[in-house]
Parts: structure tokens; sequence; C-alpha cells
DNA sequence: GTTGAGCGTT
């Protein structure tokens, strides 16, 4: 399950995305997206997990404090 | 040393 992870504060890179992520289950890729010039995160990131860890981090992960501020959780869109 | 809705360099 892919996963779009929005909110996110400006210090958190992939390893503590990976790592809040871990406590819902296995995460196969954890990234924050950052801006290809400057190298700061843009706020945002996916995480890809099993299916049932999955929605275990979209039903209690949503809103959850990671860094000091609330993240929103929903299902990617796919790539296109 | 800055920002604050959004859906991504393979």
């Amino acid at each position: 399950m892919n996963l779009y992870v929005g909110n996110l504060s400006w210090g958190v890179d992939d390893d503590a995305l990976r790592n809040f992520f871990e406590s819902y289950g296995e995460v196969t890729e954890a990234r924050v997206i950052t801006d290809r010039e400057s190298g700061r995160s843009r706020g945002f990131g996916f995480v890809e997990m099993p299916e049932e860890a999955g929605r275990n981090a979209l039903s209690q992960g949503e809103g959850a404090e990671l860094d000091g501020r609330p993240i929103r959780i929903s299902e990617a869109r796919p790539r296109q």
C-alpha cells in the first residue's frame, strides 16, 4: 500500500518518516520529497508498506503528531 | 537563518 503523508515538519527526513511508520508495521520504503536544488524538505512524502500495515497507519496515524505537527495521511494517487 | 497547500528525481 502506498501512502501520501502531508503536513510534515521541515525537519522530518526519510529516516524520521520511516521510524514513525514502523510503529504501524513493516515499512518497505519511506521518502520525504525534497527540493531538487536546495535539498530542503517540501513538507510531504510517501510511504510504501504492506496492505494491513498501511490500513493501520491510515486509521491510526492520521492526525498523529510527528515532530510537533499533526500529519495527514491518505492513499497515494498513482504517479503519472 | 525564509515557507505551509500539496501527490514523488528512480
